[in-house]
DNA sequence: CATGAATGAGGATTCATTCAT
DNA sequence: TATGAATGAATCCTCATTCAT
């Protein structure tokens, strides 16, 4: 067990450093020798847990997403009203993306580069069927308005990832204030 | 003359071949080589009109931002009401974004990556003015909700990229009535 | 005992691993990996066999030498008459490189190659003494030409390498008829 | 023409370094950087000559096997009796075997490998035809065995390979008389 | 202005070998 | 004895950039 634990932290610093590096540097920019430096093994100890570079962002990619709505959903349970459901998803996505700020970032550069391969991408997208099932109810009980889902989530959650950024590129600083706006414009936005 | 235009015209190649090998491959992933190969020039041209790889894509960027809000605002001008002008412009930036699709591409892939360098990022941003002026106006008149230029931007222009995105990837189609439908969201989302 | 007995099974997977790998891929293209893999050990433990990677093909080539020579000689004895041993042994060596083709292979690489070292080389020619010694005798009687044992050996047994080769890549099919021809050829080279 | 040249010599130099190097240590222990060095360019350099390291050793045996047999049908014509003919020729081969050791060694080296692939290997063979049509010819006339020209390759033209890697390898000298009993013999196997 | 040949620096990946267990 | 994980040292190849023409 000792030697499965020590494997599997090993696979986690080099994903926490895949995920710093790219951050900073982009997919490109960032060898294989750096990541290994950062998570403190040789270049060739990254190939006993990843067939290679691609693999790894895209593991990576998958891990970071599982994570991300693991959080999201974490308080979440399908007997609250619409409603409450979305206000306690939003915030928790909120939460997500300005505390776990390195992983947000991540996520956003993968969703917006042809970084990320489509199989990978479409693995990632389906944790997210729990907010689509919730809308769906929405639609049905006339609380939600009957949109795409697609417009939904460009109008209610892809703002936080713009937010995100703003804020760390130190563009602006999201307080308490800005956070409650913000849900007040999203659940505008798709409530009927 | 005719040596000046034919240079121009060596350039703009240059940025459009930029603009479309950065869209499908990433920035580290598009050689000097092969953007010169689709623009019809040698890579030794290329050094004759940037001064290397990162100051052709400050420059692209620069130039697409720019034709960018040249095209968002052409149709607009400072007498009209905020609400009306707010309508002309962002209908305009829904026309560049469906149309241009690569030069929107673009943008968004510059957007979240650490591709392009700060002075160029700002550079960029200075183009938005107008759109900041009519908000400023618009919070002044009481029509604009009182919120953060950032929360403005990110909940009624932003969404756009986002579907902007989801389109080229095939993900879903956007039509006239989606568009309509996006354009009143915006509008609810920042209007009083 | 037993232990002793496995470990023998485990040195002789390693040799005909390696015969196989190295025929098939060249000695630099075949890893210690694969060759481990094919013998179902781990890596680690062919460095309880072998010194090392040169060690490994040293060994192979003297094991395979010793099995060719061992099986040319096995039917002759020095009693024979110089043509009748010729025959028998030339016949034998016939059998071998197109029934062991892969021992056979291995050999024609090992000798065309830098990829044995001096000494072993040396070592894997002493085991021809006995047809050398049967040449000197022909020679002496006068039944085999007075020439240089490098030319009889070119002219009368290398020439099998050959067709073994041509037939292992499928250029042409040696038969029966094929090969009492050449037993011709080779004899009516040599013979006075 | 200047540059034109220029382009030749550095192609010729990088062959010429690429067989050396082989022979010495075999395709796979020879580094491309070495192989620049010995050819005074950059590792870079070989890359606008060759695909890859697997091309560079193709074409080095294409052009090697074409060199080869431009020399050994050099001085012979189609007018010639058979036994005339051969004769010419095989002195030819023979006195490129030996004069062109290099040479000669790599073709041996390639020819027991899987070092080169099947189309490069094919693509050399050809240059043999007017070989194959002379012993077709005396075939005809009644003048050569009639036997398989893997046969009759086997038995008079592959046996100088061995000798010449005997000799490359210090192991005996072949001097002029050895050369006329070798011919002797490659006659004797073939003639009627 | 324009070029294509040339290159040095660097990056992904492999592999022989070792070592803790 | 046997192993699988780990690694440093290569190795092939690419690419931004330069330079002679």
């Amino acid at each position: 067990m000792a030697k499965l634990q020590k494997s599997i932290d090993k696979r986690n610093a080099l994903v926490k450093a895949t995920i710093e590096l790219v951050n900073n540097n982009g997919f490109h920019a960032t060898p294989m020798s750096k990541i290994a430096k950062m998570a403190n093994v040789s270049p060739a100890t990254i190939y006993l847990y990843f067939e290679n570079k691609q693999d790894l962002v895209n593991q990576t990619y998958i891990d970071v997403k599982a994570e991300y709505t693991k959080y999201a959903f974490e308080t979440y349970n399908e007997s609250m009203s619409v409603s409450e459901g979305f206000e306690i998803i939003w915030k928790r996505i909120a939460d997500f993306k300005l505390k776990e700020c390195e992983e947000a970032m991540f996520l956003a550069q993968c969703d917006n580069t042809p970084m990320i391969d489509e199989p990978s991408r479409q693995e990632g997208i389906k944790h997210l069927q729990p907010l689509l099932d919730l809308w769906e109810r929405g639609k049905k009980e006339g609380v939600i308005k009957p949109l795409s889902d697609y417009l939904l989530y460009a109008y209610s959650i892809n703002p936080l990832s713009f937010l995100m950024i703003a804020q760390k590129r130190g563009a602006f600083q999201l307080d308490k204030k800005h956070i409650e706006q913000a849900y007040q414009a999203a659940w505008n936005s798709i409530k009927v």
